[in-house]
DNA sequence: GTCTATATCCAGATAGAC
DNA sequence: GTCTATCTGGATATAGAC
């Protein structure tokens, strides 16, 4: 977009990443996010008219890096099955290396649904194709009854909740033990996708 | 706890965890919280004295009322599958009527671990008695084996993500339409306890 | 482009009358 | 207990020198 991609705004907006994604938009401060990107805050001001601005172009930067992917994998021409594999497999492994990716879009989203919900529309998410492979599916007999959307939403469910509740199952689960979770999360790739495909495969 | 049960502190109450869950920590505004209580800002610092205390309060009501009873459902007595059945159906009603509850304790709990995870432990959740069931039906040979831990992720996965993500997959399934995503969730009472019960029964 | 200094605003908290 | 008025700190944002 920018001709000029100098080092400073780009490491202004990597330190905002940082910053947002941690703290949210009401507990992020320009301050940590000048300190953290090396400069001070009017500079912050001069690069991004504000912070609404600054927030607004993180927020895009992650819902586009992290949302649209999930269609775009889901509406490939893999068999169905094999399509699930490697999707659960995927996404686990990049939100391991994001892991407050979820709760950060998830929460911005409930609290700015008016501000951002063109965001999701500008994207143009589509599950239709999606849906029309597991119909296809169904009608050949190959997998049980189930509407598309359910599916869709279970899938992501399995992926994304171990992240966005981390913190309690991580207690409850391991006793706190960091190790043990990111372990159970490696586990999860394979094990939530036989999760799904045990339910949805005729015997 | 308190004798003098005056009205006013319950409708302070009330009123904070409204604006609390709604906003989060951070988003809520003490004035906004006094206007909806019908009183001023100086009356919340007579009842409670800071921000700090009075979320407390509120957090720690919502936690106590919505996550043990999570795991009080799942350690009774009944049968395994009836009792998913029945855990999956009563969770998404009573979080049809609280649906902004599961992103509020996610998110402080996330943003607050340090200082809110001891209301975890003082809470005492324990997935023991629901783990060896499970592990006594797989070996009675009545379900396909898998990680107790694994079952109970899943099982909260998805009941609660639906009401996490509700902002953008009300979007993406159903352009918005409320209605709509309602019909959705109380279908889904029924279909996602289905759906666990297809993917762990031996057939 | 980058800084220091400052303006402006607003939210949490307190003082003190009633 | 409840109010009005006020203090105080901190956060966003701007002015202006370099």
């Amino acid at each position: 977009m920018k001709l000029t991609d100098s080092t400073t705004e780009s490491s202004i907006l990597e330190a905002a990443k940082h910053v947002f994604v941690l703290k949210g938009f009401e507990g992020a401060r320009m301050q940590e996010i000048a300190d953290e990107a090396g400069i001070n805050k009017a500079l912050l001001h001069y690069y991004f008219r504000s912070k609404d601005k600054l927030f607004e172009a993180v927020f895009i930067d992650a819902f586009v890096k992290f949302v649209p992917t999930i269609l775009i994998t889901l509406n490939s021409n893999s068999p169905l099955f094999r399509k699930i594999e490697v999707f659960v497999d995927h996404y686990i492994e990049v939100l391991s290396k994001n892991p407050f990716i979820p709760g950060f879009i998830l929460h911005e989203l409930s609290h700015n649904s008016e501000r951002l919900s063109k965001i999701i529309r500008t994207v143009g998410l589509n599950p239709d194709q999606f849906s029309e492979q597991v119909l296809a599916e169904i009608n050949a007999g190959n997998i049980n009854p189930i509407d598309p959307r359910e599916l869709l939403v279970n899938i992501l469910a399995l992926c994304i909740f171990p992240f966005a509740g981390k913190p309690i199952l991580k207690i409850v689960l391991f006793k706190n033990n960091e190790e043990e979770y990111a372990e159970f999360l490696n586990k999860r790739k394979h094990a939530a996708a036989q999760f799904i495909i045990n339910s949805i495969k005729k015997r």
